[in-house]
DNA sequence: GTCACAACATACCGGATGGTCGGTTTTTAT
DNA sequence: ATAAAAACCGACCATCCGGTATGTTGTGAC
């Protein structure tokens, strides 16, 4: 087994990160990215077989890896249940921003592809985060913490009420991740018209 | 004055917006956008000096509409505030679908254009939306019904809620766009905690 | 050491596309 | 009616880039 083989793959997928996040689909060459990885084009075309090859690797790379990090609070339903939602949202904000950026980037090119791809494009992100948020929802709805409603439009909405915490204006004015945890599941759960505990 | 001269325009601007919403920007061609206008080439670059010029024109035209539209009903500060900010939330959902998509284009394509270009989408789509919702939470704000928080943050927020609520799946599930408004207003004011009046 | 094959390098091809340019048609002013 | 200018057309150019083909270098088994 040749090993200097696999450390190449991963400087690939880095570089590849790296120039999808910065730029266009389109306007990521091949080349751009077997220089940012200091390789050439035929190392590249050894390991991938074509463009989209190569992006749908990179996505399923570090969606799997988003979605093990995730999976390890979501599944832990011991506590009070707000502690939990809280503890959840945390750990994802705490990610590291190459992650987080993965995650605007398969919501920005999703639209791109065409269906085979984009199909599995979808699949992918959906197990990574929005099925498991819905899971710990859904908890919440049995266990009358949260009023009656759709459990997968609930968490849609927590999902993009995230979204916006992780923009720098809000870090910003919110401060350390703790406080925009916090923040968050205030808003999603007692509203901007409530007076805060 | 030459008359036709608008009437080409305009076609020509529709047919950009079918095709850059149709499409990602690097795939639409120039003759796409041509063809579906039944223009040329020739016709295309004598109004409009290159690809992205033409984009901006676009996007400055649709974002325009929807600024004008809004506004009326922004300015408006009479009667309950929560209904006031239910108006405002019930007119954006009622925008036609051409102009729903717009927002998400302007939302998808931010971040591939360069800086002279990318601010200047990034100031045309503020003043559309997100800086009239501001005003009305600012009000909201001072009077007491809203609590004490950052007011563009808040703005951010709701604008979230109600992209979610944009989605086939949200208006399937909600039904009619009052029923839709009042849910996210609900949501946003009170919680998915609280028990809904 | 040597053989086989994986890993890598690079010149090249073919197709697509944004933009140009000379010429033609249509519109409007007088 | 006519002339000038705006509007329009479509062939052409230059460039860029994904992918291939062919050759070279490195690695590991025996």
């Amino acid at each position: 087994m040749y090993t200097k083989s696999k450390a190449t793959i991963n400087t690939i997928l880095e570089a590849a990160r790296t120039q999808f996040i910065e730029k266009n689909y389109a306007d990521v060459t091949i080349l751009d990215i077997a220089t940012r990885a200091d390789a050439s084009k035929g190392a590249l075309y050894h390991h991938f077989s074509s463009k989209e090859d190569l992006y749908l690797k990179m996505m399923h790379h570090y969606l799997t890896e988003i979605q093990s990090v995730i999976e390890v609070v979501a599944e832990n339903n011991t506590g009070a249940y707000r502690d939990r939602l809280y503890q959840s949202v945390l750990v994802f904000l705490k990610l590291p921003h190459e992650l987080h950026s993965i995650l605007s980037l398969v919501r920005r090119d999703i639209n791109i592809f065409r269906d085979p791809m984009r199909n599995e494009l979808i699949r992918a992100y959906q197990s990574a985060i929005p099925e498991q948020v819905e899971a710990i929802l859904r908890d919440g709805l049995v266990s009358g913490e949260i009023q009656p409603f759709d459990a997968r439009l609930l968490s849609w909405q927590l999902v993009a009420l995230v979204e916006v915490a992780l923009q720098p204006y809000s870090r910003r004015v919110m401060g350390e991740p703790e406080a925009v945890a916090e923040s968050v599941i205030h808003l999603f759960l007692d509203g901007s018209a409530t007076h805060r505990a």
